[in-house]
DNA sequence: CTGTCTGCAAATGGTTTGCACCATA
DNA sequence: TATGGTGCAAACCATTTGCAGACAG
């Protein structure tokens, strides 16, 4: 039942996955696709869908996707934990060692098949946090 | 600052909350819109999307969000841990007290003001392993 | 060759929103 | 009575998918 998935190395798959790799930071399908664009100007964004889902389903890559709005995706695929700004939507990475592990998952999981966990941090980034803290320009009111 | 919202108490706003809090498990928008339709036939979906912001917004709720997937919800406040079921989307508890709390964050959080985090496990639920068990005694794993 | 992948575009599906009417405070 | 809330439906938007042609193996 298992087909072995021939893997095909595409142009288009090579590229999305240097140019995530290339990333520090976490971008959107989106964001990707405009980059990937300099190299490959008629590529889809389908198809930079179609190849995140992919890399991610082989464990190439990670995606992030614990919070609601747009994904986002990593080429790390070593375990850390990330931050995300609730005001922009960035995300980065926390420079701190794992802080939960298979060992320490609960016993009682409701009966559950325990495959693994998410866990993200959520905050204001830098940038934000300055343009809050210096309403200057215009009447902007944090909400 | 903000302005005391005067909050007024619908039918329907307290309809929602006392049906959300009736369940232990986490439904989601339109899931609770058919168990709150027996007792408002007539209440919209927008109207449930509305207040289920509007009650997480001034934190009487908890949304569990989860971009791509539909989002969930949970009339327990108190921090707790969840588990999703990757086959049907299924959320319940698990059972076990919290496994971060503030004192435990990271302290280089890239420059990010710190509000909360998220952790959520994730597996196969009880009924869908039973699922994919029976058509065939002993398969390997699933997708 | 053959089966996979791509580009394109339309479809999907959850969520949001504009508007006119209704009901709470 | 003044607003905020509701129902309805259309709009939105990230993501998925059907299809015909392109291409890796």
């Amino acid at each position: 039942m298992s087909h072995p998935k021939s893997h095909r190395n595409t142009l288009q798959r090579q590229v999305i996955l240097e140019e995530l790799r290339k990333l520090k930071n976490h971008p959107t399908a989106s964001a990707l696709h405009v980059l990937v664009q300099k190299r490959l100007p008629k590529i889809s964004l389908g198809t930079i869908y179609r190849n995140l889902e992919y890399l991610s389903q082989i464990g190439a890559i990670q995606k992030l996707s614990i919070s609601g709005g747009e994904a986002r995706f990593d080429a790390v695929i070593e375990p850390h934990q990330h931050v995300r700004c609730i005001n922009c939507g960035r995300v980065d990475d926390a420079d701190c060692p794992p802080l939960i592990i298979p060992q320490d998952y609960p016993q009682d999981m409701r009966g559950y098949q325990i495959l693994g966990h998410r866990l993200e941090f959520f905050g204001i980034c830098p940038e934000c946090r300055q343009s809050a803290a210096e309403p200057d320009e215009g009447a902007d009111s944090p909400l």
